[in-house]
Formats: C-alpha cells, sequence, structure tokens
DNA sequence: AAGTATCGTTTACAAGCGTAAACTTTAATC
DNA sequence: GATTAAAGTTTACGCTTGTAAACGATACTT
C-alpha cells in the first residue's frame, strides 16, 4: 500500500544544491561547491551547511569515504517537482486548474515533440475526465459560492 | 511598454487571506477573519497581522471607510499563479517542462471541457512549436551535458 | 614527525514567517 | 459624557532560511 510520501520541505537554497545531486547519481561536497560557484556565489561552507540541513532533514544520504561524504539522494526530483506542483494547485480553486495548465502552456517553449506528447496525454486523460469539476474552496475564498450552477462568473463587473 | 511586473512575494498565511480578497471585490478585515476562521483556526490579531503586511508590501491598497478600512488588492489572482508557476518551471531543466505538464495533466481532476480547451490551447501552440527546446541549466545542474544530443538520457543504468 | 590543505561540525546572526498578546484609538451606546 | 465594543497598531517570540566565520579532525607533503 505504498503511501505517496510526501518528500520533505526543502527551500529554495536546498534546491540548487539538490539539482546537482540529481544531475549527478552522487557527489561530495567538493562537487557541489565547485558546481554552484559560479552561478551562486556562495563561500564553501554556505554549500556544507545547506549539504548538512538536507542530510538532517533525511533527503540525502551519506556514505563515508575515507575523511569524505558521498552524498546520495533519496527522493527522485520528480517527487519534488510533483510537490511543487501540487502545493500550486492546492491553492486555486479546483475549477480554475483546467484554465491555469492553459496558461502554463502558453507560457512556457515546448518542442513538436512536447506537445504531441501532451495530446497523447490528454487523449488518455479524456477517459477519466467528469463533466464538472467539484470546486472545493470554501465559502468565500473563491467566487463560486455567488452564483448557481459551478460554471465561474465571466465578468461580475 | 507594460513591463510584466512581478509580483511581491507573499507567503502560504498571506495566500489565504489574499484567496479571500480575490473572491470578493473589497473585503475589511471582519469579513476575512470571518471566513478563515474556521479553516484557519487563526486568532482575530493573526488575520489583522497579515493583512498589515499585506499592506506594507504594496500588494492591498486601503480606502477608509470611518474607523475601519476597505482592502483591495493592487493585484489579480493570475499573476500570482503564474508567478508561482514559473517558479516551478525555472528550477528545472528545460527539456524537462513538456513531461512536467504531461505529468500534472495527469496528476489533476479535469472536465470534458478543459481538456478540450487545452487541446485548442496546444494546438495554437504548435505555430510557436520549436524543433528542440533549449537546456538552460548549468554543467553539472542537469543531466543534459552528460551525453550529445539534446535528448536526456532515457535510463544511464 | 611537523606543517598544511581539506573535510566536516558548531556557532552565528539578521531577515522572514506564523501566530498572537497587548495597547490605542475611535465609533456606537446608555 | 462615560462606557464599551470594534478597528487598527505595536510589540513579541520562536522557528526557518540564507549566508557564513570559526573551529576541529584528518589526510597528504616535505
Amino acid at each position: 500500500m505504498n503511501i505517496k510520501a510526501v518528500p520533505p520541505h526543502i527551500t529554495d537554497a536546498e534546491w540548487e544544491v539538490m539539482r546537482v545531486v540529481w544531475a549527478n547519481k552522487h557527489v561530495t561536497s567538493k562537487e557541489v561547491i565547485l558546481i554552484l560557484e559560479s552561478k551562486m556565489n556562495w563561500k564553501q561552507t554556505t554549500v556544507k551547511t545547506l549539504l548538512g540541513r538536507l542530510v538532517e532533514k533525511g533527503v540525502l544520504d551519506t556514505e563515508q569515504d575515507g575523511r569524505k561524504y558521498i552524498y546520495k539522494t533519496k527522493f527522485e526530483e520528480m517527487v519534488f517537482i510533483k510537490d511543487y506542483a501540487n502545493n500550486l494547485f492546492q491553492r486555486i480553486c479546483k475549477k480554475d486548474i483546467g484554465h491555469v495548465i492553459e496558461d502554463i502552456i502558453k507560457e512556457q517553449t515546448l518542442s513538436f515533440n512536447d506537445i504531441k506528447k501532451i495530446e497523447e496525454t490528454l487523449m488518455n486523460k479524456k477517459e477519466l475526465a467528469i463533466s464538472e469539476v467539484d470546486c472545493q474552496c470554501i465559502s468565500g475564498q473563491c467566487e463560486c459560492s455567488l452564483h448557481q450552477h459551478g460554471e465561474k462568473p465571466k465578468s461580475a463587473g
């Protein structure tokens, strides 16, 4: 019964470090320091602090190798990405999700192949589609309650 | 030359308050307090503090009405949603954006109509599609640099 | 063996955030 | 006009985050 584990929360600075860990199967602090030094302009100890916090939080595992550590992630990047995305969709009225997805598509750069893949995903999604998404906001936190039939008001002028 | 203004950063707690402001054209602190009291279990002053900080940050405008204020937003909800979404896409390799969008679609609940709209958006997007998205990561922060032709490695086993 | 370069660990410290008590002002009521 | 209730303002306080300096332990060098 694989409970979909919500990963620990990581901060922006920690995310930068994690990208290095994800891109390389395993890393040492030195490697992370070198990779991030120009992008982030961090002192060495800053990276070390962040690695330490990530270990504390249970995001990274360490394996000793002489006097140094090899750091490995315990969570795939996608877990954090999904968490971040879910976080966004939890802040909005469920009825608006489709609209937000449209907006994302308009905003981001996509290749022909990306589009093809998304189209396929959408085709499959039709099987699971419903006729109307249920707004799950509390009254007063979205506009749905202000009118009858679930549709959001277009121009409440 | 409408510069796309990045809105001030608002915190999670502030976002809860903003949802009330967005849902109602304008609100008083009392209204916000009433609307959020059961969901958030906040004391009255907590809401007042948050409203105060939002005004400080320039997210809300006030208009005095006797001894009380009428609060109005200076930014539409969509501005913050877009900002949040962009924030996500800035943390990942550009080549993965399509994949993440697919994932979002799989994960979220959508109506037939949502799907239809997204399909239309995708159709239009084809005009702007490119043959290959350029990874904009620095070397060491994504896997693209580990091989030749832009395609991400499937299973680097 | 002594010196030095490298790792990791501890401590630091200001700003931001969640959450609220205490205080002040002002409008409404008796 | 004095009292009270309702708004806003000030102060608070512990935790998190970004960013590091200082310190201690250890491995390589001479």
